[in-house]
DNA sequence: GTGAAAGCGCTAACAG
DNA sequence: CTGTTAGCGCTTTCAC
């Protein structure tokens, strides 16, 4: 590991022409640039992106929250995020709160502002609260996917239109013709899942299908949570011929419940999910799912996040902006100012495009109940 | 974001009391450390991570390189690491490679030793080059799964023994009287795999069972690599009774395409995979297949690799244990010896426990061919 | 016990 | 065009 003005020397100039050479600022001389960057081949030299950080009062890493990382969901997400943080030149430092709010916290308090410029946050079960502070100092915090973009959160966010996921969903099952259907609603923490759940509710109801009560499951968003739902609902349901899931997960976990039953996907019974995860497509049957524009949404969050970093404003923004010879103090009055005010103005909401359904293998009309169009009906 | 000598006049102190109270170095008075104490709460003082990172010469993160985190194996993997790095303290940069050994270059030109102090490699597909020189540098490396025990690579790795879960898996199909067995091997590429693949062949003969070429197939791992192999194979020989895969996507992937092919498994089809991922045991029927230690190997690499920060006579050690007054260049050469003196003596290797049968759903023995302990035989 | 001071490697004025 | 000069925020000798 040489040292910039390892490189200087070797090249019979300073540092500070080292650098400029290699981030393009300021006229160098030809030669002289030549010069550097053979010096810099012959040592090697790399960057020590930790120093620059601090020099540049800015780091090249995002964290994004996630709660489980080991949900297959986040993995895909994650993996999005990483891509278009790369295309910006950041790192993603990977933060799983276990959905445990505490931990979150910790995460938020150690690396916010020190070591990433900016938070991402994918359903990590964190404090508002919390990341209302984090963007109070300074760091942007921009949530991933929010589920009502016509009721925005107090915080920039990527929105999906979960809701019209949930109305696309049942239009699927009630143009099949499918009209004892039964719900299993993921993470019964509020909202969460509310707004698929809702849309859903609502186009079964325009099309005068009721979903009593009775009819309704909450359940962890696992294959295994799915499962016993599914079980549990088609138990005391046993004339259901189809099931939405808020989720894929326990979409799929409702295929296999079907399996131990005996029951037929989807002759027998017609399971549909929301989001679209890889596995949906490679499950026997594969699933009908509504898909959600995961990458978009990565995408969106990342150059949102950008965004807000760059900002003027922004209490980094405020900073490198300002003379570096005021004191601190007012510096950082300044700045908190900013940040405060930005976030009592509405905060920016990107929407993404809207959900699509994705027909596949786990749905089809109800065995025996004539056609589409035929509306049957039982107590 | 307040400073350290922010709180320190803060507290009518220096900010190296105040450095001294947070992290417990020297001896401060006991008021002195209660008003510091106290400034930190008030100011909500909150330690620079990168400025610190740059004075102690060493970063709170380390890097884990992953081929790709979409595959369902390595978030579960990355997930523990996670952990593991938490409970000491580190971050964890997620670095997808893509399968790409180029990317990997620029991830670890970028990062090693600079945002990182460590790097974990899991499969990521890079280059060996590469690695020797990123520790050249004095940046420790660790692989974090090797396949073979007893043939060390030239890097400290943690080393499961995938030939004895080839072996388990193939005495289970023995045992249960499998004799018309195929096999899926994942990762053309020289090496993964083979190890596997090597001991499932060996205890097969062993056993007076042969292999022919013509039952073997490489395939990538993914569910759609297994789906298609698995297709292939029980066309080419109909009579198979079980598959063998040297990886759990694949083996999932051969349960769907028996399904396709309307196979029931386990009673037409016998499926048998490798490491027993989440899925595995959701899936229908659950897979049966052989558990390899991954929390434990995750946690393994990551205090292996502390260790090797640690380690007086790595690069770091050296610098920090050498007096601040002698010239870079002199340590420079000190630990670059080092470093080199170091990869060029074996290199640490870590065993995890032994790989462990999961006798689950997808197995059982061959229909209408007598007892397990009947040899069935058929040209 | 506590403070003063140097320095980690790099960037960003500003001066020449 | 290039060098000088201050830091970024923190740690760590070494005096007092």
């Amino acid at each position: 590991m040489s040292t910039l003005s390892e490189v200087a020397a070797h090249a019979g100039v300073t540092s500070a022409t080292v650098s400029n050479v290699l981030r393009n600022r300021g006229r160098v001389g030809e030669q002289t640039r030549k010069r550097v960057l053979e010096a810099v081949a012959a040592l090697g030299y790399r960057p020590h992106l930790a120093a620059r950080a601090l020099a540049e009062g800015r780091a090249p890493t995002i964290a994004l929250m996630v709660s489980s990382i080991a949900n297959p969901f986040y993995p895909e997400f994650a993996l999005a995020v990483e891509r278009a943080a790369r295309a910006s030149g950041h790192f993603v430092i990977v933060c799983n709160t276990n959905q445990d709010p505490l931990a979150g916290r910790k995460y938020l308090e150690q690396i916010a502002g020190t070591l990433s410029e900016g938070v991402l946050v994918m359903n990590a079960n964190l404090d508002f609260a919390d990341l209302h502070q984090t963007e109070a100092r300074g760091t942007p915090v921009v949530l991933c996917m929010w589920e009502r973009p016509h009721d925005p959160p107090g915080l920039p966010c990527v929105a999906v239109d979960f809701r019209r996921a949930g109305e696309l969903a049942a239009q699927h099952l009630l143009e099949l013709g499918h009209r004892h259907i039964v719900a299993i609603v993921g993470s019964k923490r509020a909202g969460i899942h509310a707004a698929r759940y809702e849309g859903f509710v609502d186009a079964l109801r325009a099309a005068g299908v009721k979903l009593p009560r009775t009819c309704v499951r909450h359940a962890p968003d696992t294959i295994e949570g799915g499962y016993a739902a599914a079980r549990d609902l088609l138990e005391a349901h046993p004339h259901t011929t189809a099931i939405f899931a808020t989720n894929d997960l326990p979409a799929l976990g409702s295929i296999n419940a079907a399996f131990d039953l005996g029951r037929d996907v989807p002759t027998d019974l017609s399971v549909i999910g929301i989001t679209d995860i890889q596995l949906a497509q490679q499950s026997r049957p594969p699933l009908t799912t509504v898909a959600v524009p995961t990458v978009e949404a990565a995408e969106l969050a990342v150059s949102l996040l950008r965004e807000l970093v760059e900002r003027p404003g922004d209490l980094r923004g405020a900073a490198r902006n300002g003379t570096r010879n005021e004191t601190r103090h007012d510096l950082r009055n300044d700045s908190r100012g900013g940040a405060q005010k930005r976030a009592s103005e509405a905060p920016r909401v990107c929407v993404t495009s809207e959900p699509r359904l994705m027909v596949r293998g786990s749905t089809c009309a109800p065995r025996s109940k004539g056609g589409p169009t035929k509306k049957a009906r039982r107590g």
